[in-house]
DNA sequence: CGCATGTTTGACCGACGTCAACGATGGTGG
DNA sequence: CCACCATCGTTGACGTCGGTCAAACATGCG
């Protein structure tokens, strides 16, 4: 089982560790590994499925690369009310979001490998490489243009929209042969559209009943009308 | 009565956005540990209440900093509903949020005035100088920091646990000797919170009942007792 | 096999939205 | 100066979408 990611050439950036503007690009961590020297590549580690990576106020000592798996970030209140506000896949960075401390608990939600780069080491080559700063906005603006559609979908869409916004995003991140696998379960979708799992599970059901989802289990869906989902997430 | 920001100066500045020599002031243009150099302040421009600032995908030609006033940003449905994803107060800088073109619209919430630099200047100082990359860098994560907040209010907090996180906010922002004056109208607060203006006014009534607000009117609000609404917060 | 984890489905409920009426405020023009 | 009107805020009655609680079913692993 490999992702759509995986399966993207990943060069390892043996490139002048020097300022190069061009490096502003759709900064895939991929792209911004190309400004940096090879010794800031990273090394390897894994995840148990519920593993905690990082936890909230935890200093933040490195920034990661998914590379198999995927990743949750979360805010939790003290009643246990949890938001996920990103799911990270393979190829997606995360961790980058704070200045020395984590906001937010990353945990993996299934089996998950990732790529690992001290947090100081990325910080100082941003410093001096305008490639790595450049790099590592774009990053963060690709994050604050998700959270800013995200809060739309939390603020004003109905749980139809929501689901079906969803299912969008994941066919886009992850299909494969026009299906794919949801790596996570009812509760994780729940708290990530601010729904129960229960209304989760009922929607989805609504639209394979429609006929507009397939499903060979719970978790495997094939999107059977792209067009009319596309109208249903407003 | 006068507001808070009537009593800012406020420069009328009547000239489009082009040329104004004139136009230097204070320097918290990037408000950040890293500041921008002096040829990057730019001019000065005044907005009517309810005026559009941009519009949802034009071409982001400007960055603005407020000088007194506030804005909104806004994500917009076809059938009407809203999401204000911000309040942009005076110190803030907004616009950032892109490549090229807006990904929200911008209005101003009251009569407001904002300095404006060309988006290309700023993205090309960016290019060439580690110190502004560092900086647009910093404006992006704070945005993002206070959008993964929002999320976890839209997505899982009660309407009076997001009302009082709101006042909290724009106390912390705009209070001076311990009150301050709402800006934005009901329905504002509404679209920035995820609710009704009738839930917002009722919880507002509520909470002034029960005597931990103090309402002049409306809009003129001082919080009675920080530590309650804190811990009703959540 | 047995237990843990996850999903579905139903019955019921409540927080918040909707609709509507009324009141307060402030700007404008006669 | 006041009458008028638009905008904004408050409050009540009622409806509903999604949450809560509970039970049954599926899946997979030690």
């Amino acid at each position: 089982m490999f992702s759509r990611n995986e399966m993207l050439a990943r060069p390892r950036a043996d490139m002048p560790p020097s300022s190069s503007p061009a490096a502003v690009g759709p900064a895939h961590f991929g792209a911004s590994c190309f400004t940096l020297p090879p010794s800031l590549l990273g090394t390897v580690h894994s995840y148990d499925k519920g593993e905690e990576i990082y936890g909230d106020d935890e200093p933040a000592d490195y920034v990661y690369e998914v590379i198999s798996g995927a990743v949750r970030t979360c805010k939790l209140l003290d009643d246990g009310r949890r938001q996920i506000g990103a799911f990270h896949l393979p190829g997606d960075i995360f961790g980058l979001e704070t200045d020395s401390r984590h906001r937010m608990t990353a945990d993996a939600v299934v089996d998950t490998t990732v790529r690992l780069v001290r947090h100081k080491t990325l910080e100082d080559a941003a410093l001096r490489d305008v490639g790595v700063a450049n790099a590592l906005r774009a990053l963060a603006l690709r994050d604050l243009r998700h959270a800013e559609e995200h809060m739309l979908l939390l603020g004003r869409k109905t749980a139809l929209e929501r689901v079906v916004t969803f299912l969008l995003e994941m066919d886009r991140r992850l299909a494969v042969a026009g299906m794919f696998e949801l790596p996570m379960c009812r509760r994780d979708i729940g708290d990530y559209l601010g729904l129960t799992l229960e209304t989760v599970s009922r929607v989805i059901s609504h639209l394979h009943g429609k006929g507009v989802l397939g499903l060979s289990n719970a978790r495997q869906i094939v999107l059977r009308n792209r067009q009319l989902l596309s109208d249903m997430a407003v």
